[in-house]
DNA sequence: TTGATACAAAACAAGATGTTCTGTATTTGA
DNA sequence: TCAAATACAGAACATCTTGTTTTGTATCAA
């Protein structure tokens, strides 16, 4: 790609990601975006159709990084359903948000985190599948896989979103054992 | 309150939902509001000080009117820790909505339903806690009853959610079983 | 070096926002 | 029932935002 290209798309997630710091999505205008990023009007729209566009973009690029970093992970090393949370892959996550890559934090806590929270599970959703599906953990006589997916992968963004609410108090391992204690007894 | 408030009042909420129902809040003009509405321009502004004001306004008078009437119900008589479903005030509020009440569903549904969903979780959390907390149904030894409490409200809504994300196929009944079988293994 | 591409700057129409003003209809309360 | 208060309509307004177009310049890649 371009080195112009790329030196304006990431000014541009920049002052995107500054704004949504303290300001509400639906209060930023372009305008401010290219202000921020020092970039030409028409620059801008020749990047991304529309605001929304943008935000697309920068939610795949950030939660599909994340995801996938534990994707990469070995898949037999971590279960879920066994006592101890050290090696789960949601403590793997929970670190690696603790690090707060690529100033993620400041978007799931902004005000309206909903659309982030929303990337944040869809994505989620593809790893608890694609790691647990095959090992039968999600066979459960009273509900449905694909409701047990669903219920997971919320739970564990609401862990998230509990845990931000209350500035992190608590250690990614302690956070760890909450989501199991609430999500282990449904599973066999 | 003075007729022609209560009429325009509920002349906007109706435009509003009706324009919820197949467009994106963002992409909703205050204009389009009012020409729905069929009003003066500065009648919108003598009511609302902003559009997102008047989404507020109209949450707190659906979700507050849904969560009242499931309030109203005698506590005693409600308890999801026992096996069947029939009693659950869950399964209330769920038929509740089955009848869509006040075209809550069309809302709820809607393509950015966050908004709606965080205001159905936020009321939910008061109905949880004033009737189940001190039934010592909340202790758990392994987890804090703000996290317990967190995890079932958010729990039902997700529940909701994916039970409108499949057109509503299963019946109420059905899905207060699923819910109660997510959430009772974590409750003594 | 050359052709292609990315960018800046400015101008543009169309529309949205929130306010202000004037005049009319309706309600409330005395 | 009458008068004062209130709610509303309509229009005009300055200001901002949006997305596009045009022209010219700088930078890249081959």
């Amino acid at each position: 790609m371009d080195r112009r290209q790329k030196k304006t798309r990431e000014a541009i997630f920049k002052a995107f990601t500054e704004l949504l710091a303290d300001k509400n999505y639906n209060q930023i205008s372009v305008q401010e975006i290219i202000d921020a990023a020092d970039i030409g009007r028409t620059t801008f729209y020749a990047h991304f159709e529309t605001k929304d566009y943008l935000l697309k973009d920068l939610c795949e690029e950030l939660f599909g990084h994340i995801i996938d970093t534990a994707m990469g992970l070995p898949h037999g090393h971590y279960h879920y359903s066994c006592e101890n949370t050290t090696d789960s892959v949601f403590l793997h996550l929970l670190r690696h948000l603790q690090e707060n890559d690529r100033n993620i934090l400041e978007l799931l806590s902004s005000q309206n985190n909903e659309i982030f929270l929303r990337y944040f599970k869809s994505n989620l959703k593809k790893l608890i599948l694609t790691q647990y599906a095959d090992k039968g953990l999600l066979k459960n006589a009273r509900l449905p896989e694909d409701y047990l997916v669903n219920h997971i992968s919320s739970s564990f963004v609401e862990t998230v979103e509990w845990w931000l609410s209350r500035k992190m108090k608590e250690t990614p391992e302690e956070i760890t054992e909450y989501f199991l204690g609430a999500i282990e007894p449904i599973l066999n």
